[in-house]
DNA sequence: TTGTAACTGCAAATAATTGGCGATTAGTGT
DNA sequence: ACACTAATCGCCAATTATTTGCAGTTACAA
C-alpha cells in the first residue's frame, strides 16, 4: 500500500467522476464547469453537472484546483500546481494568456509595504487587451 | 439652453429613475446592481431592479459608470469619474480598498512590453488579505 | 398640445449554481 | 469473497442573478 493515489491522500474517495474533473481541470488549463462537465462527458458521458459543480468545490476545498472570476458569468477553475503565471484576459476575444506571477513580484510588494495588502497571486485576474485584439484596435 | 444636463448631453433623456442610478452609484463608490436598487429606493421606493440594471447598462455605454467583477456573484459598478484607482478585494471580508493607479504603473508597463498585453486599469481588480485581515490571521 | 421614440414596470424567461434525497458504490473490516 | 457504512452520484426541484417581451407611460422636440 505504498502507492497512494493523490485523491486519497487528501482523504477523499477516489471515484471515476471525481478523477475525470481532476483531470480535465489540468488538460483544460483553465476552464468553467461547464466546460469542464464538457470535456469529462467526451469519455463518460453520462455525467451529472451537478457533480462536475460538487466535485470542483471538493477539490478546491483540499487545495488541488483553485478557482477565479476571470471575467462575465462564471467562476474558472484551474489545477493547484498551475498557479505560477497571472491570467491575462482579453476583453475583446475573451482570451486568457499567462504571464508569470514575479513580472508581478514588484507591484505586489508595493502593496504589502504601503497599503498592507496581501495580494492573492492564485487569484490574479488582470483585464485588458491582448496583444492580438490591441493590434487591430 | 446652455445648461445641458449630463445625461442629456449623451444623447439620453433625463428620466428621475435614471438620475437616481448615476447619483446612487457615484454615492456609493462601488455597488452591485442590487446594493444601487436599495439606495436609489430611499428616495424612489418604486423603482424596479430592471429598470436598474438597464440604466446601469445604459451609463455604462456612455462612459458614465463602469463595471468590474470584485468578487462572487454580481458585477461591480463605479462612476467614471472613480477610475484612478485599484480595487483592493479582501477575500476574507469582502472590503474593497483603493490604491492609486500609478501603484502599478511599472508593472502595466512591463506587461506591455513583454506580452504586448494593453492593461485596462479601470477593470483591475486585485484579490489579497486586507491589512485588517491579515493581522488576525 | 401632440406625436413618437425612449423609458419604465411587471412578469415571465434564462442562466448559473445549489440543495434534497433515494440509489449507488468505494473502501474498511471480517 | 462478503457485508457494511458513509461518501458520492444522478436526478430534479429550488435559488439567485440577470435578461427579455410587452404594454403602458413619459420626456421632449416640433
Amino acid at each position: 500500500m505504498a502507492e497512494q493515489h493523490e485523491l486519497r491522500e487528501k482523504g477523499l474517495r477516489l471515484t471515476p467522476q471525481r478523477e475525470l474533473v481532476l483531470t480535465a481541470v489540468r488538460e483544460l488549463g483553465h476552464a468553467t464547469p461547464e466546460e469542464v462537465a464538457e470535456k469529462v462527458r467526451q469519455t463518460h458521458p453520462g455525467i451529472n453537472l451537478s457533480t462536475v459543480y460538487r466535485n470542483l468545490e471538493t477539490l478546491e476545498n483540499v487545495g488541488l484546483v483553485q478557482h477565479t472570476h476571470l471575467g462575465h458569468g462564471g467562476a474558472t477553475y484551474h489545477a493547484a500546481e498551475e498557479l505560477t503565471h497571472l491570467h491575462l484576459v482579453c476583453g475583446k476575444c475573451g482570451a486568457v494568456g499567462d504571464a508569470p506571477i514575479d513580472v508581478a513580484a514588484n507591484f505586489v510588494q508595493t502593496l504589502a509595504d504601503d497599503y498592507g495588502f496581501k495580494t492573492d497571486v492564485t487569484h490574479f485576474a488582470i483585464y485588458g487587451l491582448c496583444a492580438a485584439c490591441n493590434v487591430k484596435n
